[in-house]
RNA sequence: GCCUCGAUAGCUCAGCCCGGUAGAGCGGCUGCCUUGUAAGCAGCAGGCCGCGGGAUCAAGGCCCGCUCGAGGCUCCA
C-alpha cells in the first residue's frame, strides 16, 4: 500500500469518466473539502484489512499533531506499479473508510474506478507532505492467506502446496506396486518418466533437438516481435499443423462430439468465472479494453461451460459432448519454462467435454475416450513405445473403483505410473495423461482426460433426471491429442531419436510437406517431370520438382535433408523403360523400381483415411523463398 | 520469476581473455557446367557485431540496464 498524505487548505475534485467496470456510482459534479488531510492511496497486491487499519492508525497519529480531524481517502493508482486487482483494492479502500469512521474521524472519500479531475492547495508546513509505503508484513500476509483459506477454492490451492503424492506402478492386472519395488528392466521410458515426475532431476546442456529441427525444416520459429512462447509458422509448418487439426477434429466428429466455437477472451469480473479463475492467479494474459478487464482463455472450459449453463438437456440426451479446437489457448507460463514447441504461451488445444449423468456413465465414457486417445496418437504417428501413462487418483477412489483402474490398465496393456493422493485436492477424482519422453529425458503430457466433480456446480450446469429434477452432471475434460504444437514437438523429437539410432529421420508420410520429389537430370527432361507431377498430384499426393540449376547429387542431398520420403530421378532410362527409380527414405534410401501407378498406389494406401492438403509451396523449387537460412 | 550462460552476414560460427579499419563456410545473386542417386567451378553482393547507457583518445571485445534465447530451480489445470 502506498499513501501520499497532504495537509491541504482545500481540494476540489470531479469524477470525469468511469475507468473500469466495477467503478463505484458517482455524480459527475465538483466536490470541495476544506481543511483536510488528503490520502492519495494505491492498494497493492497482498494488502488487506489489517493493513488498512494500520495505515489509518498512522494517519490518526498525524491528525493529532496537525490538529485536524478530517480526511479524504482518494484512490490514486499511479503511486504503484504493483497494484492489486481492482475488486481487492476497493475492498481495502472501504475497510480504511469504515475503520476511520469508527475511530471518529470525519471521513470523505473520492469514488473508486473513475478518472478524476482535481485541484489542491497544500499547506506549507514541514508535516504537510508525507509519503508512506506498507509492504505486507509476515503477520499481515499470513492473515491474508488465512482469510483466503476461507474461500473453498483458495483452500484447495493452498492444500496443493502440502499435497503429498505416493508413487506406484500400475501393473496390467490393475494392482499397485510401489515405485521403489518395481523392476524397470525393459521399461526404460517408464523409468525415465517416473524419475521425471518424482524427482524432477535432470542435467542437460543441449539445445532441445526439436528446436533446431523446427527451424531447419522451416516448420516454425520463435517470433521475437511477439511475447515468448508465441510461435511463427512457415508454410510447411502451417500445413502440418493444419492437417493435425483437421485429423483430430474429424475424429472427434466421428466420436459424436458437437463442434462449437467460443470467445478467446472473458470478463475478469464475470461471476461464474471468478472462483474458477482464483485458482490460477498469475497465469493469464490480461488486457484492458475501455472499462473492462479481460483475460485470454487458457482452455475451452470457460466458453463451453457458459454454453452448457444456458443449455437445456435431460438424462435422455446424455452423455453430451462438446468439442472445440482452441486456436489459441493462452497460458502465461513463467518465462524460464517456455521452450520450443513443447511449452508455449499460445497454443492450439483440442478440448472435448462430456457431460455425464453419473459415475457409471462417466466411467463408460472415460474408457471409450481412453481408446480414442490411444488411436488418435497412433494415427498421428506414435506407438505405445513412444509414451508413458500416468494415472492420478485418491486412495479412496482406488479402493472403491479398483476394477475400473484395472480395466484401464488392461486396456493399455503396459505398466503405468500411478500418483496416489490421500485426499482430493483438485476438482477431479480421476485423471490420466499420456506423456512423451524426449531426448533430454523430459516428459510432456499429450492426451489427457479427467472426471470433474466440481465445475458443474460452480457454473450451475444442470440436467433434468428421470424424476424431472435438476441434477449436476459429472464433466469429463479430454484433449485427445494434447496441444497440436506439442504433437509436432514429439514427432520431431522422435525423428531425432530415430536419427541417433541410425535410422533416417522423417515425419509420417501424411504430414510430409513434400511426399514425392522429382529430379529431372537435365532441362531436357523437364517436360516429362511436369507430366509426371501432374499425374501424381491428381491422386492427392504432394509432389514437387527440383528445377534448380545444380547437380543431381546436390539435389538428392537437399531432398534428403528435407526428409522427402520418395525421391525420383528422371532421365533417359526412365523414359525408355517406363519404370521409375524411387529412393525410399523408409528403406534407408534404397532404390526401388516401380511404375508411376505402383508408386501412387503405395502412397495412397499409406495415407488412407488421413486428411489431405495440397503442396504448401510452389511446385518448382526455384520459385520458393527461403524462410530460414 | 530466480541463478548461470549466450546473442557478430539470411544460417552455422570464429574474433572478445590481452580495446586499435569486420572474418570463414553454407546460403543468395551472376556466369560456366547439362549432370545418373548425399555438397561441380568462378566471380559478386551481403554487417546499427541484439537494444540502450557508461568509462576510454578509441569498444564487436570492458562496466551497467533491457530484450530475446539456452540450461538449472520452480511450475506444469
Amino acid at each position: 500500500m502506498r499513501i501520499l498524505q497532504l495537509h491541504s487548505n482545500f481540494i476540489v475534485f470531479k469524477p470525469v469518466q468511469k475507468e473500469i467496470a466495477i467503478a463505484e456510482e458517482a455524480e459527475q459534479k465538483e466536490n470541495r473539502v476544506e481543511e483536510v488531510v488528503v490520502l492519495f492511496t494505491a492498494i497493492e497486491e497482498g494488502d488487506n484489512a489489517a493493513m488498512a487499519q494500520k495505515a489509518i492508525d498512522d494517519v490518526r497519529a498525524f491528525l493529532g499533531k496537525l490538529k485536524v480531524n478530517r480526511i479524504l481517502i482518494y484512490p490514486f493508482a499511479h503511486l504503484s506499479s504493483n497494484l492489486s486487482k481492482p475488486s481487492e483494492a476497493l475492498k481495502v479502500i472501504k475497510d480504511m473508510e469504515a475503520y476511520a469512521k469508527e475511530k471518529g474521524i470525519e471521513t470523505y472519500r473520492a469514488p473508486f474506478g473513475w478518472n478524476k479531475q482535481f485541484t489542491i492547495s497544500i499547506k506549507g508546513h514541514p508535516l504537510a507532505e508525507q509519503a508512506r509505503s506498507y509492504a505486507p508484513t509476515p503477520e499481515a500476509k499470513a492473515e491474508g492467506e488465512t482469510k483466503k483459506e476461507e474461500e473453498p477454492v483458495s483452500a484447495a490451492l493452498k492444500a496443493e502446496d502440502k499435497l503429498q503424492s505416493f508413487w506406484h506402478i500400475i501393473l496390467t492386472d490393475g494392482s499397485l506396486v510401489p515405485v521403489e519395488e518395481f523392476k524397470f528392466k525393459g521399461h526404460v521410458n517408464l523409468q525415465k518418466f517416473s524419475q521425471y515426475e518424482i524427482k524432477k532431476a535432470r542435467a542437460v546442456t543441449q539445445m532441445p533437438p526439436h528446436v533446431t529441427l523446427m527451424k531447419r525444416l522451416e516448420i516454425a520459429d520463435y517470433e521475437a516481435g511477439s511475447d515468448p512462447g508465441n510461435i511463427r509458422w512457415y508454410p510447411k509448418g502451417r500445413m502440418i499443423k493444419s492437417l493435425l487439426e483437421q485429423y483430430v477434429t474429424s475424429r472427434m466428429n466421428a466420436y459424436g462430439a458437437m463442434e462449437v466455437e467460443t470467445p478467446i477472451m472473458y470478463d475478469f469480473n464475470h461471476p461464474s468465472l471468478k472462483s474458477y479463475l482464483n485458482r490460477f492467479p498469475a497465469r493469464q494474459y490480461v488486457l484492458k479494453s475501455e472499462d473492462k478487464e479481460l483475460f485470454l482463455r487458457f482452455a475451452a472450459c470457460f466458453g463451453q461451460f457458459l454454453m452448457a449453463h444456458d443449455a437445456q438437456f435431460s438424462y435422455k440426451q446424455m452423455p453430451i459432448k462438446l468439442y472445440e479446437l482452441t486456436r489459441y489457448s493462452f497460458r502465461r507460463e513463467k518465462s524460464g519454462e517456455v521452450v520450443g514447441l513443447k511449452r508455449l504461451r499460445a497454443f492450439t488445444m483440442p478440448d472435448c467435454h462430456a457431460f455425464c449423468t453419473d459415475l457409471e456413465q462417466a466411467k463408460k465414457e472415460f474408457l471409450t475416450r481412453f481408446n480414442i486417445c490411444v488411436e488418435v496418437l497412433s494415427n498421428i504417428g506414435f506407438t505405445k513405445d513412444d509414451y508413458e501413462i500416468a494415472m492420478r487418483f485418491t486412495k479412496g477412489f482406488y479402493d472403491e473403483h479398483k476394477d475400473f483402474i484395472a480395466e484401464l490398465a488392461k486396456t493399455f496393456g503396459q505398466p503405468m505410473l500411478a500418483e496416489v493422493w490421500n485426499e482430493r485436492f483438485f476438482y477431479f477424482i480421476l485423471k490420466w495423461d499420456i506423456n512423451f519422453v524426449d531426448n533430454q529425458d523430459k516428459a510432456a503430457a499429450l492426451s489427457t482426460d479427467q472426471i470433474d466433480v466440481e465445475n458443474a456446480k460452480r457454473y450451475e450446469i444442470t440436467y433434468v433426471d428421470e424424476k424431472g429434477e435438476k441434477q449436476y452432471p459429472l464433466i469429463l475434460h479430454c484433449s485427445p491429442s494434447g496441444a497440436i504444437e506439442r504433437d509436432i514437438y514429439a514427432l520431431l523429437e522422435k525423428a531425432y531419436r530415430d536419427q541417433m539410432a541410425g535410422k533416417a529421420p522423417m515425419l509420417p508420410l501424411w504430414l510430409s510437406p513434400t511426399q514425392v520429389r522429382l529430379i529431372p537430370i537435365s532441362d531436357k527432361f523437364m517436360d516429362k517431370a511436369e507430366e509426371l507431377a501432374k499425374q501424381i498430384a491428381s491422386h492427392r499426393i504432394r509432389v514437387d520438382i527440383d528445377d534448380n540449376a545444380s547437380t543431381l547429387q546436390k539435389k538428392i542431398r537437399e531432398a534428403e535433408q528435407e526428409w522427402v520420403p520418395y525421391i525420383i530421378v528422371i532421365g533417359e532410362k526412365e523414359i525408355e523403360s517406363g519404370t521409375l527409380s524411387v529412393r525410399d527414405r523408409e528403406l534407408k534410401s534404397q532404390q526401388q523400381n516401380m511404375t508411376a501407378d505402383q508408386l501412387i498406389a503405395k502412397v495412397t494406401e499409406k495415407i488412407a483415411g488421413k486428411p489431405f492438403k495440397p503442396l504448401p509451396l510452389p511446385l518448382y523449387i526455384s520459385k520458393r523463398p527461403q524462410f530460414h537460412g
